[in-house]
DNA sequence: ATAAACTACCTTGCATTGCAAGGTATTAAA
DNA sequence: TTTAATACCTTGCAATGCAAGGTAGTTTAT
């Protein structure tokens, strides 16, 4: 039971609902997901983000298109389907009430 | 991929960290504690609660002393080691570092 | 007395999922 | 032609929340 372990459980619960932050507004490919993430300080590697991109797919949140890249292979860009708009919608809220949870109960 | 599913996932990074934070001011029972988090909006499940008890323990971050109930069994009370305290702390840290993160990812 | 209800502790097995490690392929530069 | 960079993806392990089930002391109702 280390720190690292720990934050990294932390980090965890909430990976889905920050990909699909990133996604909402753009669609965006893995590569630029992991360095969009890491710039928020949020830690994620390709053998997490690879399988989460393909349950969301597969769970209907998410589609993709091919699209050539100007330097390397091409790239696959994810963007977010209208029922992953409404999920988002929903882990908002989740995330809302979870912080209060802290809140109160780290002030109480 | 439920909303459900990805809530219960949410939760359980901060589990271990609302649980210590129940326990840093005052020695608390198991039951009491599933009570405190419920009051706090946050489910916690028996199934949930003792393996992770026992892992804090067994890590030296939480120590115990039975006392004879008013009325039934006797309980169990745990409180947070100097170790513990020290935990506590980092995961303090982690969770405003974590709330950061998600406030710059989903308000950019 | 006896049964039911309540409180409290605890374990087992399953399912989910992050992560380390390793793999493949394209393009560009040395 | 080798190296580096970019990009996609899979496999196996480990951690852990949860549903379900189990044990036992205390109190209350019959």
């Amino acid at each position: 039971m280390t720190i690292d372990n720990t934050q990294s459980q932390m980090r965890k619960g909430i990976l889905e609902f920050c990909i699909l932050a990133v996604m909402r507004e753009r669609e965006a490919y893995p590569s630029e997901i992991i360095t969009a993430l890491k710039e928020a300080q949020l830690q994620i590697l390709e053998g997490t983000l690879y399988p989460l991109l393909s349950r969301l797919k597969n769970a209907g949140l998410l589609s993709y298109r091919w699209e050539e890249s100007p330097s390397g292979p091409p790239r696959k860009y994810f963007s977010l389907t209208e029922e992953g708009h409404r999920f988002y919608q929903e882990l908002e809220i989740t995330w809302q009430q979870l912080a209060e949870a802290v809140n109160t109960l780290t002030t109480a």
